[in-house]
DNA sequence: CTGTTAGCGCCTTCAA
DNA sequence: TTGAAGGCGCTAACAG
């Protein structure tokens, strides 16, 4: 004897009106008699009655709701941008839901899908791949969409995304200034806006024939236990060196794990990182990172999701945002 | 000219069948001819064909949808605790949808009203408050719901949370040990789960009569900032201080500013920590803190949740987590 | 195996 | 200012 959800027609019988009407109510309608508009709200509320949403929708009436697709939940990258882009859309009174793919194309898909099937008013996908499935899904639904952290290689596609291949080219210009002996790059999961950035730092960085190269360091974690290989390995105790770090999750992890080894930092290892997530500038050594200005980054793509769920036929509006090396103390110029 | 979305009647039409079959086919039911059934799916696939959900569970069908409000996007608290609940929730073949109520009482009614006119399959709360208007709502929509970080006052909801209380007492025993001529307490908002803590410690902290309490210190950088004031204001590099941060974030933030200031963590200042965030066993000082075992958190509160929609009708599981002293660095007994 | 007929809960003309 | 009727896109019995 599961307890029925009370419907309009219910509060309709019990008003001794007609669904039109409560539905006017629902909506606001200006034009229901005060009282009677009173009454049948009051009988809304005695019953907890609340409005079945899909239905409405079905029927007709706006959504108000976006979905967007992160990668991973327990990074301050994609969480940071997640809360810029809340901040904006729910001013606009606008719902948001936030689902992650976990690097997983497969998943991605299947989130898009069901956002797609649930007929959301706007999508913010940063994809797994330049060349998700996803897209052409998105491009048939109709839905605005924009994608983030990734330009997209086919035109029409409405991004914000960093130059990360500049973003690469700024961290090789202070590598050149810098000149260490030794320089180490350290790199996470395969991804278009790595490839940019390792692109980007190798075309500019002058003694790349030296360069040490690890991939797929993603995590604090993982950057904190690398650090220990590091010095072994490289010899990071003797050798004084340059480290560019291609998130600031993992530069902060192994800065972390260099200072118990006692390792000076920026004197014996200089660090880099890319982000500028909220913690860099808080951090036991603060630290030198490229920044995408990530706030901006959700925020933007918000106002731009708004105007195209108002205006969908307009050119699709493309970011490119310019990244900034912030210069703290992890790696300095004397 | 917008392109009209294509409906399961133009491709029952293009079939040349009736839409019975097509829905047949969407649901992959196994009475279609193996042919029909290839031929309509090649057709869906042609129209980049997507089922509107929307209908589709107007008409009785599965949401396959869970729903979580978390109090705060940027606190690894509730993040990790949604990661475990999507773990769990996606094997499932669930859809999980985060949004974040920002503390703000009025904006988790919204959220959880969008929930509920959503008609999701359940929903987890993370209530602003233990006697949130939420919670009304929650129970007369019928749906599955399980709150979790609090304790409801009512009897017949279903919780995960912490045991709290204990957890404050934990703290209080070790302080009571530790024995530091100055006792400091730093506390955040307020909210349920606080006020316990705090009635743990100082019921049973046994110099109580001294100790000093600061309020309403809820992240990294405000521990940050608020670690310079204390040295200032209470001595911290003359009396041997012990410090009780009830958040994490908090605690790792007061600890790095500290650190920076040439303060000595554990043997001046000592700190004891809550929550137990991934990041507390790897940063600079490993924090001693009171775990809530905060993956596993999510991860109940998921397979209950899970049980729940099963079976709506059995008792209200309640789960109240014994803390745990995880003594690491920041604070230990010589 | 496939088609027909009803709704699901709501909104929106069009009349009254 | 209110009501009646049709339809949004889909599923779910029943028939055939």
């Amino acid at each position: 004897m599961k307890k029925k959800n009370v419907t309009i027609s219910d509060i309709a019988a019990e008003a001794g009106v007609s669904k039109a009407t409560v539905s006017r109510v629902i909506s606001d309608s200006p034009k229901v008699k005060a009282e009677l508009k009173a009454r049948i709200q009051q009988i809304m509320k005695d019953h907890s009655y609340i409005p079945n949403h899909l239905a409405q929708s079905l029927a007709g009436s706006p959504r108000k709701t976006v979905g967007i697709v992160i990668d991973e939940l327990t990074n301050f990258f994609f969480i940071e941008v997640a809360d810029g882009f809340d901040q904006i859309i729910s001013q606009a009174d606008y719902c948001m839901q936030i689902s992650s793919s976990k690097w997983n194309a497969e998943k991605e898909v299947k989130l898009v899908q069901h956002l797609i099937s649930n007929r959301v008013d706007g999508i913010v996908l940063a994809p797994v791949s330049e060349e998700s499935e996803s897209l052409e899904m998105l491009k048939s639904s109709g839905i605005p969409f924009i994608l983030i952290n990734v330009i997209p290689t086919q035109k029409e596609i409405a991004y914000v995304s960093c130059d990360n291949y500049q973003g690469g080219k700024l961290a090789a210009d202070f590598f050149n200034k810098l000149n260490r002996p030794s320089n180490i790059l350290i790199t996470g999961f395969s991804h278009q806006s790595l490839s940019l950035r390792i692109n980007g730092f190798k075309d500019n960085f002058n003694r790349c024939d030296k360069l040490i190269h690890y991939e797929n360091i993603s995590t604090y974690e993982q950057g904190y236990e690398m650090a220990s290989v590091l010095v072994v390995r490289n010899g990071l105790s003797d050798t004084k060196t340059a480290l560019f770090v291609t998130n600031d999750n993992v530069a902060i992890g192994i800065i972390t794990r260099l200072l118990e080894l006692g390792i000076s930092i920026p004197e014996q290892v200089s660090v880099i990182g890319y982000d500028d997530i909220k913690i860099s500038s808080f951090c036991r050594v603060p630290l030198t990172t490229v920044s995408q200005g990530i706030k901006d980054i959700g925020k933007i793509a918000a106002m731009e999701l708004l105007e195209m769920i108002q205006a969908p036929e307009r050119p699709k509006p493309k970011h490119k945002i310019e990244p900034q090396l912030i210069v703290r103390q992890s790696a300095i110029l004397d």
